[in-house]
DNA sequence: AATTAGATATACATAATGTATATTCAATCT
DNA sequence: AGATTGAATATACATTATGTATATCTAATT
């Protein structure tokens, strides 16, 4: 007596839909919602007007809400513009973008400063957005490669993708944001600090 | 019939006493602890060797302990240098003592980490914390106007400002540790950078 | 000896996560 | 058409926290 299972399309597309109506609720709930001490799957599967065990059925707990929540925004958060940026002929140009990509992402969506919030109580869904992040150096670490003079050595590459990688971080993003800046004035300060961060870079002279 | 009232010396002193060891045992739960979730009242109050109850009778709420320990850890953590640092002459060497002193003090105790943590889940508490941190601000902006040109903008000002604020805080210490730096080394990198910032208010042509 | 401050004991209210079990209902297979 | 299955629901329960309320205990003061 094997079970007989089936696919069903409408069902998995009925699924799919509530899927999706949780998600949306899960994010609006971040977005109005003062503090993610306030974010209960209770408030989320009422304001998706269903029933908290469904939210339990799909994501399997809080933190699997949340990381869905994370994709979803980054989906749609503009990061795919990223790979255009990357093939540009000056590198410098390409960071240049690369900031401007991330400061839309980190503007776009305010829920992601919440989600950062949930980061501090929650180690693992920590550790799954860090992951996330590590793209991002990883794109940090090839443009500095290629707008490294030869002679720069690995440790000042190093120096300059760490700190590209933290002024591109949310954290940044929102303490400029906090000293009452628009998204592009922080944008241009973040431009105007990686650029400086690149110095050291083309020099020839390495202060020995 | 006043009720008559006293002060106790005896009395005061074992109730500081026991106000230090609790405070004492809720920042070793913090340094040791994993995360911020993990840190329950209860768990304090057991570490302390006193219940649950006298952490309320001495600090009211989870918050106030919080705030007990972020003030206890900010008088042993070399934050009085800064008045001396500030007293330089050269308001650029201050501005490198001044990194130093603050990374010093970020990497004294790992339970700062855990109360920055705290702020995502604690708004008041959060608030709080951002209050503590004003002091670095306008330590960071008077030395700033010392080393501005005349010439230089308010604007360019406030970006060097703000971004200094920025470089100095925990979450960039953080990010920069996390890439596997000791903290002399990111001290050194976080005064590069802030040295780099200062550029735009010295040279006498300001970009247009 | 009466009183008082600080700590305790016990109990309770509330909110949140997460698990367990049985049930409803519409979509799918034979 | 009738049996079966997947998704959602209903209900219940265990656990862990914060925070409040009330009464009691004990040692220091008056």
């Amino acid at each position: 007596m094997p079970p007989r299972s089936y696919v069903s399309p409408a069902r998995s597309a009925a699924a799919a839909e509530t899927r999706e109506r949780v998600i949306e609720a899960a994010s609006r709930t971040l977005r109005e919602g003062e503090s993610i001490a306030r974010f209960s799957l209770d408030t989320v599967a009422k304001a998706a007007g269903v029933t908290r065990l469904t939210v339990y059925n799909q994501f399997g707990s809080r933190r699997g809400l949340l990381e869905a929540v994370f994709d979803e925004i980054a989906r749609h958060g503009g990061l795919h513009q990223l790979a255009d940026a990357m093939t540009m002929d000056d590198p410098r140009a390409a960071l240049d973008r690369m900031v401007e990509i991330f400061c839309a992402f980190w503007s776009r969506d305010s829920a992601v400063g919440r989600l950062h919030d949930a980061m501090a109580t929650d180690p693992e869904f920590a550790e799954a957005v860090r992951e996330r992040n590590e793209r991002r150096r990883r794109g940090v670490t090839a443009l500095i490669d290629r707008i490294a003079a030869r002679q720069a050595s690995p440790q000042a590459r190093k120096d300059a993708v760490d700190l590209i990688f933290a002024l591109t971080s949310y954290p940044t993003f929102a303490s400029l944001s906090a000293a009452g800046r628009s998204r592009d004035e922080v944008c241009r300060v973040v431009q105007a600090a990686c650029r400086a961060a690149l110095q050291p870079l083309t020099l020839s002279n390495p202060s020995s």
